[in-house]
DNA sequence: ATCACTTATATAAGCAGTGATATAATTTTT
DNA sequence: AAAAATTATATCACTGCTTATATAAGTGAT
């Protein structure tokens, strides 16, 4: 079973995702997993474009168009026109969206606090690896060690009785 | 940004997956990232049915049976109905699709030994972290994790001057 | 042998995103 | 001022999975 990390990782994702998306149905929310990004973003600063949201939230702009349909479809905000430039759109929660902010506040606080009670189960903070992770992977993109192990196994082909390259623990 | 769990889940998985997925192109390989668990499972056993490839890769029959019309289109397996009992499909590999799985197996091997390279630049190995979290889940999940969260909350709007339940950590 | 039930596979619709491209509005060039 | 380039948003088709449901084949009970 030992797979690779893109099996964990994803198997991963399920266990929590679920879990979260499961605790907004428990917590009587009409809310669905994909709003939390666009939520977040505009709790913070209320009244921004659409593609001031997805730069905000790391996502794409189509992403945002499309999350912005349904969360409107759900009355959770107001799109209006801006004066200034008849291209931008401007986003506003609405007196429902921001009532229900307050709830889910709550609901990301108790997914905190879950998080944070799964870390103390472990040897090792799942947070803190996964920051170290990605950190990792920004300085040393996955592709380069992967290119790096073809190398290596392109010279055990050339001399198939050579040591491991001396570079192994570098990469 | 400190953002939950679920984010920077998700984007490590797209850190890793984008490059793996590169690694076929660059191999040469005319092949799709979700062909690999039907691929693995059907190299350690072949001529399986669709329900028990499903059970073997930890995926739906649904996902299997998908994948399959896709891997049948580039000629990877081949499914022929079983003659002991005409509801099953016995699904092998052709020759071609025997072929792909050496050089496969070469890829997966460097992905096995870039995943390791990135564990030795870690504090803690990313792929120890994720089995103790998936193991920590199984035995505890999230959703009971956040229940008790709540529970929390719910207390302190009860009895605001509570102290924190005692199962703090014991959750 | 027929009806009910279970098992195996297929199909459909949904989810949450992506990249490519279209359309509209606004600048910049010329 | 007209043409070209740029910017903002929308739409579309894909990916890879899921759940729910349909269809087909086999099994058991009456």
């Amino acid at each position: 079973m030992r797979q690779g990390l893109g099996t964990q990782l994803r198997h991963l994702i399920d266990l929590l995702d679920g879990a979260v998306d499961a605790a907004y149905g428990e917590a009587g929310l009409d809310y669905r997993p994909r709003y939390t990004p666009v939520m977040r973003v505009l709790a913070a600063h209320d009244g921004l474009s659409i593609g001031r949201i997805a730069e905000l939230a790391g996502i794409t702009q189509p992403a945002v168009t499309q999350t912005l349909a349904l969360m409107k479809a759900d009355k959770l905000v107001t799109v209006t026109a801006s004066d200034s430039d008849a291209r931008q759109r401007v986003v506003r929660l609405s007196r429902h969206g921001r009532s229900l902010l307050g709830r889910l506040q709550e609901c990301w606080d108790m997914t905190r606090r879950a998080a944070d009670s799964l870390d103390a189960d472990l040897p090792y903070p799942l947070s803190q690896c996964l920051r170290e992770a990605i950190e990792a992977l920004e300085k040393h993109p996955f592709g380069d060690r992967i290119r790096a192990a073809r190398h290596r196994q392109a010279d055990r082909h050339a001399r198939p009785d050579a040591a491991v390259s001396p570079d192994l623990e570098s990469e």
